[in-house]
DNA sequence: ATTTTGTATTAGGTATACCTAATTAAAGAA
DNA sequence: TTCTTTAATTAGGTATACCTAATACAAAAT
């Protein structure tokens, strides 16, 4: 419980340099991440320097030492940990998990994490499909790719999305996706990217490409096309 | 998560506010219960003073407000539901269960509260025989008295201790004790008020008044002299 | 090459939660 | 009642986590 803060810089810090590749961390990519001014974010950068989790340069950006990674890493497994938990054990919906998760990723206790993790099964994948690292901070494989990179005839089962708002998942729900859900691709508009699926009880379902492109699926048909 | 700092004040006054009958709480006591020193306590108190949560004076000492006391009993709330949840749940031992408790009563997610005090089917008493304040913050009731008031043939069950540190608890984990527990008290040694008590498979277990201070119980026997 | 624009950084300020050292006040003992 | 002890209080200090305003810098546009 100790040291929110710290985790939470250092879990922004790692979640930026996941999804912004190629450009590096700077100051003000964690400002606006964090909703913070910029020299807060530089008065804490000095502080994580000094506890060796990160280390700056303004060319090279923000990037995080080992200690930093394995931190944040942490917190990561927590919070994914937790949000399965909450969807499996506790009724949460999918949409409703991650507020609470954001609470609970923070209660350091080893036991309580361990056991929850094992109730679950040792689980590898939380409910929004992102993948859970183990206790050495390696997450598993899989073999996952956008909705949007589908062909005709596609036998997807949905393993997860990358937006995580709630208006987006909410959505999701009420169009009937859900994760682990199987569906076949029946069309594809190409005039703009629309795709439609077919999916339990034969029910038609369409999206746009902006949402497919946030879907992650892995197509289960053998040596289909989209590989 | 937000205003641990609070909580922790709050549930402290609370607390002193009980055991220590009579005498009123001072400064000094809250700044023993909570590790900190004296000056700390009386900045502090101005700051829960200003959000209403508290008054106090030189003579009366501190009190807590209605909502003073209503957040108090909120976070004893979730403490015990989480420690009955810990122990029912998640395996957690009888001694094991505060630690954790202590940081999970800062997550204020009601649904998550309402849904694991649901699961557990709306228990009256966490762990250590404590009972737990509904949602409008009042207790269930509980015929609860000292082990040490004991006189010879009650038929006690160990309802719940007044003290809570691990060293304890795992004595009486030790010497056989356990909440729920049946025993039938078989001699009181009158020289030094120590109780021996036979419990499960007739084993003999005995313990000094000053443990037998500590341990709540509920006597069965009808018409038992002890009331 | 110079100006514009945006990012990084410094300077200085606030609030919170703690501290030590010193002072005041009250209560108990002589 | 005066001394002594203890509790309450004030004064002043530190560290953290945030802020605004001002300045320095670097990259892009003219």
């Amino acid at each position: 419980m100790n040291n929110i803060t710290d985790d939470n810089y250092l879990k922004a810090i790692y979640h930026l340099g996941l999804t912004t590749n190629e450009k590096l961390v700077s100051p003000t990519m964690l400002a606006n991440e964090l909703l913070i001014t910029s020299p807060s974010v530089l008065e804490k950068i000095k502080s994580l320097i000094a506890k060796k989790y990160i280390t700056y340069s303004k060319k090279k950006g923000i990037t995080l030492t080992k200690a930093g990674k394995d931190m944040a890493v942490n917190v990561v497994r927590r919070h994914r940990i937790w949000e399965t938990y909450l969807h499996k054990h506790l009724g949460f919906n999918w949409d409703e998990v991650h507020a609470a998760a954001e609470d609970l990723e923070h209660v350091r206790n080893e036991k309580l994490i361990d056991k929850i993790f094992e109730v679950l099964g040792h689980p590898e994948f939380d409910p929004h499909g992102d993948p859970i690292p183990n206790k050495q901070g390696v997450f598993p494989k899989s073999v996952r790719r956008a909705l949007s990179a589908s062909v005709m005839g596609c036998k997807i089962i949905i393993v997860g999305v990358t937006e995580h708002s709630d208006a987006f998942l909410k959505y999701l729900s009420d169009i009937d996706l859900n994760l682990n859900d199987k569906l076949v691709v029946i069309k594809i508009i190409e005039f703009d990217g629309s795709i439609q699926l077919k999916g339990r009880n034969n029910g038609i379902i369409q999206v746009s490409k902006i949402i497919a492109d946030k879907i992650m699926v892995r197509c289960e048909k053998e040596n289909c096309r989209c590989k």
